[in-house]
DNA sequence: TAAAATCCCATAAAATCCCATTGTATCCCG
DNA sequence: CGGGATACAATGGGATTTTATGGGATTTTA
């Protein structure tokens, strides 16, 4: 059970005055490949201070497999609450987002509050989803790999910014 | 589980002016072979100063072989965010390209500065996988063997480059 | 009816396609 | 077996298309 197309690559890209930030080609391509939908779902990474986004062919696999792991342990009071939780993280906590005709969309101030997104958001694949930064908590977080930093730094180069 | 068809051989292509370069014919059937994409993704070598590069079909394999160990260990916390690490510089730190109807990829700039290539490119079978060098860092390296230096130079020579 | 979201158009840079050339390896036939 | 004919690989250059992005106009929503 793996999704055939998967996320990668890196982009840097402007959040503009009104919000909208493009979605890089490479990631919209993975999105079209793996359905027909032209939508973007958001939450905040259950780890790291960015954003997680997928499509929802990705939206609809991770469904399932909740309802799986329920059905197998569904004995256990604890189970059930932990399903509770869950669903309510991934369905009441992510916000859908569709995407025009030039491939952007408008974040929701919600989720660029949540992300700490500025006026430049990262761009990175990380195979089923997807991750969105303001590079700079990235290459201040020490979790990150100093070779992902690097990619961070060049695309900031890149675009002109220092840092 | 392994890869039928391997990569070998030897070749050194130009890199033109819009960053453009010739994978070499016989990399090419082997990638047509292994699978019907006709793309190739690109990774900075983990311990040389050159670039890894393969096929989705190699890529897809390292995925399954990642999301195994992922089961396996999955309890730990340490585990997770290790999870996270691996999966971040297996596809946020690499490029998927596509190569044309004459076999040309458009080598991204990142890449191009992470294996420090200028305007010539040196392809090198290894199996599974394939390299990408700078001609004149590999002959720098202490740890090539001489066997393959002598094939670098050779492929110099012919092309009418001295060094 | 304001504010916000969406649509539409414009643009510059970058990526992609298409065609032409050249050299080399392969084929074919007398 | 020779020698031209053919096919394919690598590469250059121009034309075309796509991408990311800004800004105005229009529509929706509260």
């Amino acid at each position: 059970m793996a999704l055939e197309h998967l996320f990668q690559g890196s982009a840097l890209n402007a959040v503009d005055a009104k919000g909208r930030v493009s979605i890089p080609a490479f990631l919209r391509s993975v999105i079209e490949r793996r359905g027909d939908a032209r939508t973007i779902t958001l939450a905040k990474h259950e780890s790291f201070p960015c954003l997680s986004a997928y499509d929802p062919a990705y939206a609809a696999l991770k469904h399932a497999k909740l309802e799986r792991l329920l059905e197998k342990e569904e004995t256990s009071p604890d189970a059930q609450l932990e399903y509770q939780q869950r669903n309510l993280m991934a369905f009441a906590a992510t916000e859908e987002v569709p995407y025009d005709s030039s491939g952007r969309i408008l974040m929701p101030p919600m989720m660029r509050r949540k992300g700490q997104i500025g006026d430049l958001a990262l761009f990175l694949g990380t195979g089923e989803t997807f991750q969105i930064w303001n590079p700079e908590l990235l290459l201040k977080d020490p979790r990150i790999p100093d070779d992902l930093k690097d990619i961070a730094r060049f695309r900031l180069e890149e675009r002109g910014a220092s840092s």
